[in-house]
DNA sequence: ATTCTTGCAAAGCCTTTGCAACTGC
DNA sequence: GCAGTTGCAAAGGCTTTGCAAGAAT
């Protein structure tokens, strides 16, 4: 469902697990680390990459994990604080992709079949670097979504369109 | 709320309301087009830029025009197939902004104060002209939204901040 | 007359939350 | 043992939908 043109820095699970407890740790109030926790990011960092909330739940009960749904979205949450997680639009779903160690990136996504295509953009903060200036905007963060139809779809959409026209104006020997 | 770097072709509420009978009328089965029809549209064109349907309901409440919730949704949606509102996902909010006779843009939003500005940016498919070239993938459309601080609420910011400091770090004549 | 639209209330979907029991530190 | 975490179930937003009554063509 998803690939990628990054050259992917690869995390392992456990320099995740390690990052998050530093993350806690650093908390004005500590917060605690919790086997919950662990299986989730265990799972999430040896696994996926772009997924929504729905999806991880069901994946881990298909794992035999009970975690309930309320511990799902509140550990994303914290993942999410801890800029481990990134939070991002596709469309009209919400997905969580891997951030720490990953770098910034755009998405293609096809209407048709949900497919999503990373790609890196380095030119363009240069696109909105004016306005900010003009505006004295500081901008924090970018998200720039791209939909349409990719090319296996255009595919199967062009081949379905040979086929009708062969039913519907058979050949006169027909 | 919202403010336009855009050349902005004014578009009158009747002629939303005239292409949006044609859109009814072309349909397969062709849509019937109703009071409540026509005063959304008045309303949405004579004022708003971009709103959600929150907003919407309770301007149109204050105005004494009695349309359901469930109207204005099932309103909202045609007016998107018919190509007069564009919905856009402006953070963590859908947003709905005029489409008809409205140049493609892009969006700053404020994380403070949810201010929209918005900006245009032809060097924009440019950036992903290239990917999509490279997967076949044929775009559509895009959405670009940058967020972060806007000026009001930077200097807001700083003026706390500069007053935080008075109130910890008393003069010593104070 | 037919068939679409409306309003209402109910249900759906996704996410958050209150609370009592539990567990990490 | 204190304070944060969990699971459950309930509630919260926001949006859609079933149905009977009303309106457009």
């Amino acid at each position: 469902m998803t690939e990628s043109l990054l050259q992917r820095q690869l995390e392992s699970p456990e320099s995740a697990v390690q990052r998050f407890r530093e993350y806690l740790a650093s908390r004005p109030k500590p917060l605690r680390f919790t086997e919950a926790q662990r299986q989730m990011i265990h799972f999430i960092f040896s696994r996926h990459n772009h997924f929504d909330a729905e999806q991880l739940c069901a994946e881990l009960d298909r794992a035999n994990l009970n975690i309930s749904r309320a511990t799902v979205y509140r550990t994303l949450n914290k993942l999410v604080n801890a800029g481990l997680l990134r939070r991002v639009q596709l469309g009209n779903r919400v997905a969580y992709e891997h951030d720490y160690g990953y770098p910034q990136h755009e998405h293609l996504v096809c209407d048709q079949c949900g497919r999503v295509i990373e790609f890196e953009a380095p030119q363009l903060e240069a696109v909105y670097e004016g306005v900010c200036r003009q505006y004295g905007f500081q901008p924090s963060r970018h998200n720039l979504v791209v939909r349409g139809t990719c090319g296996d779809c255009l595919r199967a959409h062009s081949a379905k369109c040979r086929l009708d026209l062969i039913l519907a104006v058979p050949t006169p020997a027909g």
